[in-house]
DNA sequence: TGTACATCAGTGAACGCGCGTTCACTGATGTAC
DNA sequence: TGTACATCAGTGAACGCGCGTTCACTGATGTAC
């Protein structure tokens, strides 16, 4: 029943509208209410029954992208720790997954993150504090002894650095497998450091 | 006669566009063609004589920013190193002042790069090449033993990413001796792992 | 020094556009009896 | 089981807006003779 095809109770017009944004952004389009709209097949009004406005849509997306880039750490994180890889190889892949997700995904990555963020959106707030603790919990785990927040800033705005770097074409065009060496490089020049 | 109070041949239309714009991205407001032109005093047609189109104009602001903070870089690095301070002393200044400017001038600061680069505008790319060689210099200068791409990507990358972490409100608002401590702590902690 | 003329940097009106948002509405759905 | 009705999620037309850009134009300037 969640399929049916009248378009009236549409059913799922909020994700419908949520897909079409996404869409749009990975297809480098800008998106609108009208276009998302559009996209969705309904009629322009329609989205304000979702969203109370153009704003309350990018937070929406922004908020997905952050769960989904926390996800993504978590996964590389998990898969790598149980490996028993040395602490700095598993930061490096964290940082290697952050730069993938960041060219993956470059129009999201810059809704998350180059917006001016309105700092009163609590939800949207949250959602990138997740990242922040992800990050945080693995260095306690895997460097308990050096572990602090200067290394996890170090390292976040590291990644975060290297992944606006490649974003805005200072080393692109290039194979992936160069950017996470680069990647890996850089990180791991950072956290030898910690265990000296 | 430059400053002739006629508005034809302006003599500087060029300069009261930029600064036009230069002035609505301090005051945190987008700018655009016609709003430009407005606050110069000049009809909506009158920039197409200094500027092809919108791009352009975004392209010559840009630039802009890019030679003044390579300026204000290579200020920061001249006063400190003919201070005999330790090397990674002088190294973290550059990134303080680096995060400085990009808190100072926000909406300059992502227009210079929170923007889907154009590769094709060679001007914009070479004044951010600028940047890249300054701070390679100092590299070379201050550590030439353990000088290298790795480490000149990591400390770029580094200060780039907390620029746009504070900017996006991660850890503001908050005095700016504090950010400077942090942004001092983070390079302090790659640093010293380039001279063991 | 004075005049004719080419050049150049502006004007201002107009174009078509897509946008965000509101409004009164209507058709489908589910619930109470 | 059948009917009345409230609720809800859509419609579609309309609003006013500012934008980028073009166009034929005009007034000021500087140069050649």
């Amino acid at each position: 029943m969640s399929t049916s095809p009248s378009k009236y109770h549409h059913g799922d017009l909020w994700e419908a509208l949520m897909n079409a944004a996404r869409e749009m952004l990975e297809a480098g389009e800008p998106y609108s209410m009208r276009a998302v709209a559009r996209r969705a097949g309904v009629s322009p009004a329609a989205p304000y029954r979702h969203f109370a406005d153009r704003e309350a849509l990018d937070s929406a997306v922004a908020v997905e992208g952050f769960a989904e880039l926390g996800k993504s750490l978590t996964q590389t994180l998990s898969a790598r720790s149980s490996n028993s890889s040395a602490p700095g190889e598993v930061l490096a892949e964290l940082g290697v997954s952050y730069v993938a997700f960041a060219l993956r995904h470059p129009a999201l990555f810059r809704l998350m993150f180059g917006n001016e963020c309105d700092t009163a959106d609590s939800e949207r707030v949250r959602a990138s504090q997740v990242l922040h603790d992800v990050l945080n919990k693995a260095l306690v785990e895997l460097v308990p002894t050096a572990a602090s927040p200067e290394l996890s800033t170090a390292l976040w705005a590291l990644a975060h650095g290297l992944a606006f770097l490649h974003l805005d074409g200072k080393y692109r065009p290039e194979p992936e497998a160069d950017v996470a060496r680069r990647v890996r490089a850089s990180i791991l020049a950072i956290v030898p450091a910690t265990q000296s």
